[in-house]
DNA sequence: TCACAAATTTATAACGTTATAAATTTGCAG
DNA sequence: CTGCAAATTTATAACGTTATAAATTTGTGA
């Protein structure tokens, strides 16, 4: 039953174990698992004469066995949500998250959510099985009862998005305040007086945020403002750009728009344009930005740049401390806009 | 050194093994776990027995175990190359590869390399260590190696795209030559005259059916065509950029596009308007398309549809059942256009 | 050279599962 | 009932690793 090999030379071999280190040196099994490990109590000859003769016969520990025997798993969870299929999101962050574990030995298993109601069964799947040591995911609510649960659990987690839970938890979120005072500024430079924001879905913690720089930073300005309740970044294209067509056709469209998310902003701009309203005349967009596309997008619209890839390297980062220091605080990190996309 | 739960109850307790299902119905540990399997000589009555407990107290076989045990991983590898990065392809390949694993008890691994030229590297690692029970990659060559070790290995995989190796393997391609015609002849019809094609890397098996699909196409119909040696859709977009703005510059730009890749056709339109040359007016372009970015780009193009998700979806299927028959014949499936797209 | 501690190596068991072969029970013909 | 085959259950070993505790070797001071 053992697995065959066929590679390079040819020949058909077994898999090389510990086994057959050992009886290539002449050590007991148990040496040579220490030496390869880095076991203190190993004499640095024993230790070399080990390693020369793993490399040589090209052992490689099977991942299967040690799991078995030490319960860790090597392996990180990116549990993904519906909603995250759009766009660059969970790709950037696969990518971000990859780099971090690139020159590790932990694997990145996929985990896609179909629905959103049943994400948490995937976690608690997750957890019960022992299915990775750490979890990684996005969309963070207030109260959110994936944090809830892991923590409970005791579970290495590291969310994109803050909670307001009293248990202090690693996180990796944007300074959305922030954004938005910033889009709002941009506007009222160009001198925008009646500002429209797609905002995220109430839920998340990040709406918060957002409506919060949004309100008081138009508020202060003194100009006027509004966050539509029938249209987020989570709905449908189609259903911003009526929205936004409505506005239009009733006569009371915004000239400022600060958009959340690409996909929205992209739908909004199609709807002016189809209206024969142009951006940088007749309206300006503020729009997050979190890939390339609006490199490639005209009329060009301004953006406020969040470095997702980087979020992720840093989520990775983060679970992979916090997996090999398990009662140290945990901690969480807000990014700033940046000033250009790097990827 | 047991796995600690503390899920629902808040009673900590043990995660249940064979022997705990065994301890509580008075079974062997041997019968537990064949009538868990489905074993045929395991009487009706005792397998609702095992089935009963196990259910009620929540066992969960052990992966590891498992693995250790039987060799299978029940895991599937997603190779990717550092160029599928780009907007939608890997990000619909995922969603399809998942949809395809959903119902089932395999786990998918996203394994990027982060060049080139260590994909292959990458391959041999996860065949030589048994880190997956098969394997998915995209960016066929007609000589490809990856295929040649794989196939050379007895190793489970689907690629996307085709090989002219003489040993048959499982794949899902796109019709790109049809593709090429189709495009060619709905920029005929707008009667276009002189038409560019930005074409994939010459190094990739479906380079071939593109060029051999346009330039015939072309030749057919009767109007001029080229395919530039210079830039390809692996190309920067600022290099496609500055072929199209070099030619504009020169008087020499081409009035129909061939695009085979979403971010190539978006920057040749970034191209042309800041050039003031309008599609649909001065240029026309047919656009592969693979996401729903389109729908909210403007001016609007004209795309022929390739449905990525559904490749995948295929691919995942089509992997599973090579892994559940490892004697079946290999067979490949080529993908039609589409005329709307469902993601 | 001996005693004894320190350094190093080793044997044993265990993680949870399943393949194999052996043991037991059941059913049925005689 | 008995005997024997068929049906069903079970004991044992093994997958490759590491934690534990025990055994051996080495080095040191007297």
């Amino acid at each position: 039953m053992g697995t065959i090999m066929k590679l390079g030379t040819g020949a058909v071999t077994k898999r090389p174990t510990l086994k057959t280190v050992a009886e290539k040196t002449g050590l007991a099994v148990t040496t040579v698992s220490k030496a390869l490990n880095g076991a203190p109590e190993i004499a640095a000859k024993t230790r070399l004469l080990v390693e020369n003769a793993a490399r040589e016969i090209g052992y490689v520990p099977d991942r299967a066995a040690q799991r078995l025997r030490t319960g860790k798993t090597n392996v990180i969870s990116l549990v993904l949500s519906p909603h995250d299929e759009i766009l660059g999101f969970s790709n950037s962050l696969t990518l971000g998250l990859s780099r971090a574990l690139r020159a590790t030995n932990y694997n990145l298993l996929v985990t896609p959510s179909f629905e959103e109601s049943t994400e948490i069964k995937t976690i608690e799947k997750i957890v019960r099985n022992k299915m990775a040591d750490g979890i990684i995911f996005s969309r963070t609510e207030p109260f959110d009862e994936r944090v809830r649960l892991l923590i409970e659990n005791n579970f290495p987690f590291v969310c994109h998005g803050r909670t307001e839970l009293s248990s202090t938890h690693s996180f990796v979120d944007f300074d959305n305040e922030e954004f938005a005072r910033l889009a709002v500024s941009q506007l009222a430079n160009k001198n925008r007086k009646r500002l429209f924001a797609v905002m995220p879905d109430r839920k998340f913690t990040f709406y918060g945020h957002l409506k919060y720089g949004f309100t008081s930073a138009a508020a202060d300005i003194g100009v006027s403002y509004e966050v539509p309740d029938d249209v987020n970044l989570d709905s449908a294209p189609e259903e911003i750009y009526a929205c936004i067509a409505r506005r239009i056709e009733k006569g009371t469209c915004p000239d400022g728009f600060v958009c959340a998310g690409e996909v929205a902003a992209m739908t909004i701009m199609a709807c002016l344009s189809d209206h024969d309203l142009l951006v940088g005349r007749d309206v300006d967009i503020v729009a997050k930005q979190t890939s390339r596309v609006f490199d490639h997008i005209r009329p060009r619209v301004d953006t406020i740049i969040e470095n997702i890839a980087e979020a992720g390297a840093m989520m990775g980062k983060m679970l992979l401390d916090d997996i090999s220091n398990p009662n140290a605080p945990r901690e969480g990190f807000v990014q700033r806009p940046e000033s250009e996309l790097l990827l």
